[in-house]
RNA sequence: GGUGGGGUGGCUGAGUGGCCGAAAGCACUGGUCUUGAAAACCAGCGAGGGUAAUACCUCCGAGAGUUCGAAUCUCUCCCCCACCGCCA
């Protein structure tokens, strides 16, 4: 949610900003509601203030020891025009906030001013590559020929087990997969000093619309049947960023900022994207993904953002893969996001960069919605964190990448020399 | 599923109809003292809205109700804890 304060003092600004991300704000009737909610406010409140005024003076004279009907008298007057107007004007108070609440909810974060200007992914702006494809002087297959061939990667068993976009792995390439994990959590563990943390896989509404999953896009969300109203999380960055939610962090916890990292399923209803990438695993309804979350006092958001993806990289940097990093334009960027990086690595059977990682940096958005707060020494008062994270990495695409990249002449797949420890020292799938 | 006990400020915890936005303690901030620190003592210290600043309003798990007036009484719901049953 952005600052209410800001959009009154600089709405002209906030809706020019927010066209870059293709968000058109309506000014007028934002002013509109704004102003219907003071009025409303206002009036009500002043009703409240004559009515308790004349409650405290009735208990004043009864403690004088006048008979309490008696004491009502004196006041009588008073208190029957009030109630006439009261309700009315409560529930129009109500009404009218609940109506600004909504539309606060459903406004977008304000890109960075350094995020370029565009439509869709086609107008990202690549920041850097690294690694040089590798030249093969065979037949290059996609990772589905690749799983096929080597054995333990069942696309069909899994449809019939549940539907499309599933994935069945077996022997060596679930060990694989499990391997990837476990490696990148000890990395972001052991040399980046992320704490680890383990949290639910379901989550209630509040906590989405903390981090702005709901009320916009419930559409791309499973939601449970039963009495709860639980949802399958799309991303860790809900549960985890949720740990900070309702909180006041004392300074001393907070540190120097707050750093989790978090394996989880996640899941994606994928509800609009009929058609793309149907083929293996690139796009799924379940997936493993190994999520960084940052908690940080403002002003070094931006900083954070910047080592977080870093962090990711060097996941692929010590996969060897070939990738690239793009800054996503306005078009492109999320909701919540303020700026966000993404990490794509080159997929051989596609000749292309795929997203693999995706690092935000939500300013105090996400805290806001969700009170995530800090005392500020300095002030005495709490104040919003920032929020930052970003996938480090997501592991089914690791997991293609690693197939597509390691490929053999023979049918068979090179084991990454990083991941090898954790494949019981084996260097060929 | 059953029975019982609870949800109050950053934390612990008192408060059963007006004097309560709320005792006390911890934490925090400022001061006295000290070469410095600690201790001790004194003072301050909830959150949100609103205002130029005051006023003023809201908030004691959520919602509805009773009442001139509700943290306090009634109802519904949610959550937590303990014990029993079942269970990975």
């Amino acid at each position: 949610m952005l600052d209410i304060k800001l959009i009154r003092q600089n709405a002209e600004q906030v809706a020019e900003k927010l066209k870059k991300k293709k968000f058109d704000f309506d000014v007028a009737a934002f002013r509109q509601l704004d102003e219907e909610r003071k009025q409303a406010d206002t009036e009500s409140q002043s009703l409240l203030a004559e009515r308790k005024q004349a409650s405290k003076k009735i208990g004043e004279l009864v403690k004088q020891g006048i008979p309490v009907d008696e004491a009502k008298q004196t006041v009588n007057e008073t208190l029957a025009k009030i109630e006439e107007q009261l309700n009315a004007l409560k529930q129009k108070a109500t009404a009218a906030s609940e109506a600004l609440e909504a539309l606060m909810m459903s406004i977008p974060n304000i890109p960075d001013d350094e995020v370029p200007e565009g439509n869709d992914e086609d107008a990202n702006v690549e920041v850097l590559t690294w690694g040089e494809p590798r030249q093969f002087d065979f037949e290059v297959k996609d990772h589905v020929d690749v799983g096929e061939e080597v054995g333990g990667l069942d696309f069909e068993l899994a449809s019939k087990i549940t539907g499309s976009r599933f994935a069945v792995m077996q022997g060596s390439m679930a060990r694989l997969h499990r391997a990837l994990t476990q490696f990148m959590l000890d990395t972001h563990i052991n040399e980046h000093g992320y704490n680890e943390v383990y949290v639910p896989f379901m989550v209630n509404a509040d906590s989405l619309r903390g981090t702005g999953q709901l009320p916009k896009f419930e559409e791309d969300l499973f939601k449970l049947e039963g009495e709860q109203n639980y949802y399958l999380i799309p991303t860790a960055e809900v549960p985890v960023t949720n740990i900070a939610r309702d909180t006041i962090f004392e300074e001393k916890e907070l540190g120097d900022g707050l750093r989790f990292v978090c394996h989880t399923p996640c899941f994606r209803s994928e509800a609009g994207s009929y058609g793309r990438d149907t083929r293996g695993m690139i796009r799924q309804h379940q997936f493993e993904k190994v999520e960084l979350v940052k908690m940080v006092k403002p002003g070094r958001a931006a900083a954070e953002l910047e080592t977080l993806t870093e962090n990711a990289e060097a996941i692929l940097q010590k996969l060897n893969l070939p990738y690239r990093k793009v800054i996503l334009c306005g078009g492109d960027l999320g909701f919540s996001a303020q700026r966000t990086y993404d990490l794509e690595v080159w997929l051989p059977g596609q000749q292309k960069y795929r997203e693999i990682s995706s690092c935000s940096n939500f300013g105090d958005y996400q805290a806001r919605r969700m009170l995530a707060r800090w005392r500020n020494p300095e002030t005495g008062k709490p104040e919003l964190l920032n929020t930052i994270n970003g996938s480090g990495l997501a592991v089914g695409r690791t997991l293609v990448a690693v197939l597509e990249n390691y490929q053999t002449a023979d049918g068979g797949v090179e084991i990454p020399e990083a991941l090898r420890p954790y494949m019981g020292g084996a260097s060929k799938l």
